[in-house]
DNA sequence: ATCCAGGCCCGAT
DNA sequence: ATCGGGCATGGA
């Protein structure tokens, strides 16, 4: 992977284990806008940023270095070989086989855990675009404009301090719907220092789960969301429905199974590795609606 | 119109 | 411990 500046674009050659829209659109994240096919608009980390393929050129359009090494090559995991994990996995059986071949293109993001937190909160019994749509809501309302592409203004993500300001009525009104107490709850023990980075590094991820749920609103799937797509905790295996679905059918002889057995079983045969193996495998299962009632077809 | 969505809370067993 | 109903909102 060799990085080069062109005028004032920063270009990776030969980009290992990424593809924009693989990483974008397999669920992690909310704050993406698509402009054409592999062609993106990313509002992350206090930043507006156009990236684009070109040829075997990854563009990060009005890029410095500095912005790179400081801000994208962690928030792309750009420091993690994605060949060996996927390595790794793919010889663990056929179906992690297929799931990574499927989509070798995700990378994990690492992003802002307060966002990240509050996204995901969002998210439950919601749909992608909905959670799109709320999320940027609350972003217009009491975030700060980051710039502005092809005449539309992008706001970034608020802080915790500028989310303090929101009430339950607001948040209605960003259509948060029953989830706008939730919110406040978050914030007010975000506020309160309930989750300061060096505090949770501290702590394991079993005591930082529990930790995270003690936030009204947060259970398990939004704990091990959090954790893996904000604190790089990769032992973390988020089980929703179409995990739930993926791991019954493909481990439990398609036998439904509780959340229990299912982390059980993830932890034992991923260890190490949950948190990847749960992000192909999902991706997987959404794609082909593997175990779902409809399902498409016998997934392969 | 009814159903459901990257769940979770809460009250009943 | 585990189970089922209810929940704001909007698209199919």
């Amino acid at each position: 992977m060799e990085i080069s500046e062109k005028g004032s674009n920063l270009i990776i050659k030969n980009a290992d284990s990424f593809v924009i829209s693989q990483t974008l659109e397999c669920g992690q994240c909310f704050r993406f806008e698509k402009l054409t096919d592999e062609n993106y608009i990313i509002v992350a980390m206090g930043k507006l940023l156009h990236i684009f393929k070109n040829g075997d050129e990854t563009v990060f359009e009005n890029t410095s270095k500095d912005d790179f090494e400081n801000i994208w090559k962690s928030y792309f995991d750009f420091g993690r070989d994605y060949k060996t994990v996927k390595d790794r996995l793919s010889a663990m059986d056929n179906t992690l086989l297929d799931a990574v071949k499927y989509a070798p293109g995700i990378r994990i993001l690492k992003q802002d855990f307060f966002e990240c937190l509050i996204s995901f909160i969002i998210s439950q019994n919601n749909r992608i675009p909905m959670i799109k749509k709320v999320v940027a809501n609350i972003s217009e309302k009491y975030g700060k404009e980051t710039g502005e592409f092809n005449g539309i203004k992008y706001y970034s993500f608020p802080s915790i301090q500028e989310l303090s300001k929101a009430d339950e009525e607001s948040l209605m009104e960003c259509k948060a719907g029953f989830r706008a107490k939730y919110i406040m709850d978050a914030v007010k023990k975000c506020g309160d220092g309930m989750f300061e980075s060096k505090d949770m590094s501290a702590l394991t991820t079993e005591e930082l789960r529990k930790r995270l749920m003690q936030i009204n609103g947060v259970g398990p799937k939004v704990a091990d969301c959090v954790m893996l797509f904000s604190l790089s905790r990769s032992d973390a295996f988020p089980t929703d429905v179409w995990v739930k679905r993926v791991m019954s059918y493909f481990y439990f002889d398609g036998n439904d199974t509780s959340l229990k057995e299912i982390q059980k079983m993830a932890k034992e045969r991923f260890s190490g590795y949950e948190g990847f193996a749960q992000q192909y495998l999902f991706n997987y299962a959404r794609e082909f609606k593997i175990g779902a009632s409809d399902k498409k077809a016998g997934a392969k």
